[in-house]
DNA sequence: TAGATTGTTAATCGATTAACAATC
DNA sequence: TAGATTGTTAATCGATTAACAATC
């Protein structure tokens, strides 16, 4: 597993690198350039050498990147080459957007199980998926092996969702509330709040 | 409107910063510390000081920093003082989610207009709003004095709707598909990328 | 070969942290 | 006063960029 100290700012543009690529493959474009890639990114040429080379030698001199056997290097890397079985917890109108939304299997993810706390919730279904009881979730993380959960519950219930998620084996969180979760060393958060993103550009107007 | 040359991740940083300081407000808590804001945080006091000193001066020395005075502060910087209209595009799943986040209302924005491009959609309800085609975004953003747009849109429509936005005044996005916009200047794109988010964590598993 | 583009090194740039005098 | 915490400076750390030899 190699693991050598990349760092974390160069882990978050994989996801964008691979993202592009896939694009490109899609059009029928079957080679590319770090100049290329970073136009479309909107990003230096450099940069995008720079990141690659931390994992290894992956272009030809005066030729550039093969776009298929890259993206499947960089999936490789963050072990997206497989579908990860997903705890969504939260059945509301995010927690059903979240379910419905294709690009999760496309990218390597997978809803598994979805988790609510509303009585008037657990045991009906949500799509094609039953609601079960967060009271549940340690018992069918461990027995699904799931190891990534989706917070899209209220904030005030995010910290003791995440408790939740940490007691049961999740590793990986990704974090639709604007709450800032406290978790074990162990397992990691990835924060999405849109507001956050809105106040940040309102900045400018 | 003095505008200096704030770094654009401290601005991004401030709206975690106030966000912070509502919930010690509603906790109650009149006045806090640098340490207590990075411990909640997980960042360094000497980080927060710095940010803040961009701005003026709002501590007290050997006291800290009066939340409710400093939350009001941080509104005015980011403009957040006040309720923004937004435009919606996409009436999907996701836009009805972000329709019914009461979150928006609370930290400064009102959805006050959607968009789609899909004929069973138009006309309909999603809400309490009325669907509007998106060939209508130019004219009605421009009467309704709509800077702001959210896309939640499939990312194969999304280019095409950010040039719309573009065309119409809005200054503003926030991009809720895996697409890389390209935008003239004078108009800023927040990426929010859930999937993206969720491959950086599996980078770690 | 000539042209293009990689991978990498060194230089630059910018952000974070540590430390502390000032001050409440 | 003694203790606490600010705002700020200087030092450190890390990330980005520029440049170029290697090479296809």
């Amino acid at each position: 597993m190699s693991a050598p100290d990349i760092p974390e700012i160069v882990v978050r543009r994989l996801p964008l690198y691979l993202r592009a690529l896939r694009v490109m493959a899609s059009e029928g474009r079957p080679v590319t350039s770090s100049r290329e890639l970073g136009d479309r990114l909107h990003m230096s040429a450099a940069q995008i050498r720079k990141d690659l080379s931390h994992f290894g030698e992956f272009g030809t001199a005066g030729r550039g990147y093969d776009v298929e056997p890259l993206a499947e290097e960089l999936e490789r890397i963050l072990n997206v080459d497989r579908a990860w079985p997903v705890a969504l917890i939260g059945a509301g109108a995010l927690g059903r957007a979240i379910l419905h939304y294709e690009g999760l299997q496309e990218r390597g993810f997978r809803i598994a199980a979805v988790f609510d706390r509303d009585l008037d919730k657990i045991g009906r279904h949500l799509g094609r998926l039953r609601i079960f009881d967060v009271a549940a979730l340690p018992e069918l993380a461990g027995e699904m092996g799931l190891e990534i959960g989706i917070v899209a519950v209220p904030a005030s219930a995010a910290q003791s969702v995440a408790d939740a998620l940490a007691r049961s084996g999740i590793r990986a969180i990704l974090n639709y509330t604007s709450a800032i979760l406290h978790v074990p060393d162990g397992v990691r958060v990835y924060d999405i709040d849109p507001v956050a993103g809105l106040q940040s550009l309102t900045y400018y107007l």
